[in-house]
DNA sequence: TCGACATTTCGAAGATACTCGAAACGTCGG
DNA sequence: CCGACGTTTCGAGTATCTTCGAAATGTCGA
């Protein structure tokens, strides 16, 4: 097993998000049925190729911001919204450490 | 001036933070003296080569994520907490959209 | 089993990002 | 002014990312 930092692993979210088409695919999820989203949904919808479209939607999974469960020929893409909750806290973290007037939080 | 969208805008953010170096770096400020982080001591604590550190920040502060103020020859880098707390909000936008037992949020 | 469909893997070209030493720049104290 | 200091720019090598067509995989209905 490859040694992971915490950092580490948020940093690899964030660039998985770092990119328009997958920062679209992601807010199509988030924002569409709670039971998930069809592949070929995104692809109308977005109107990415298959490849390339598959190969964005295997990255944000990797990082683990998107779980899919087969169901026939289908796969349905949903968010894993406890990572990504992970995710935005970790970047406010001991934000207001500092003491004083820090009027950040 | 480009025509940026709000989308593009905001995956542009996530990819200034998708680097593990990078990500430190915001930590560091978002963690330490409200009035800002001087490079020298993101260099030392961070043991980051001057001109790599550099081009970080560079990308950091371009992306909106980061302001400077120089003050003497010393520059003090500091969150911009606005931005920050936009990138975050945006990513749960419209979470709950899809009605239902939908317990994103 | 066959053919239609949903999706992924392969492969390779082109673009972009990362890294860091050397040199340049601006600013201060003396 | 001048030398020391903090920081940025330049340049180039290397690595990683992006893209997408073609072919492969798996699954269903008939």
């Amino acid at each position: 097993m490859s040694m992971t930092t915490k950092l580490e692993r948020h940093a690899d979210q964030l660039a998985a998000l770092g990119s328009p088409i997958r920062l679209a695919i992601l807010r199509h999820v988030v924002q569409g049925d709670p039971e998930g989203t069809v592949v070929g949904e995104l692809q109308s919808k977005l109107d990415i190729p298959w490849s390339t479209l598959s190969h964005h939607l295997d990255r944000l999974a990797s990082a683990g911001l998107l779980k899919h469960r087969a169901e026939g020929r289908f796969i349905h893409y949903r968010a894993d919204y406890a990572a990504l909750r992970g995710l935005t806290d970790y970047l406010w973290e001991d934000c207001c450490k500092g003491g004083g007037d820090n009027r950040c939080c």
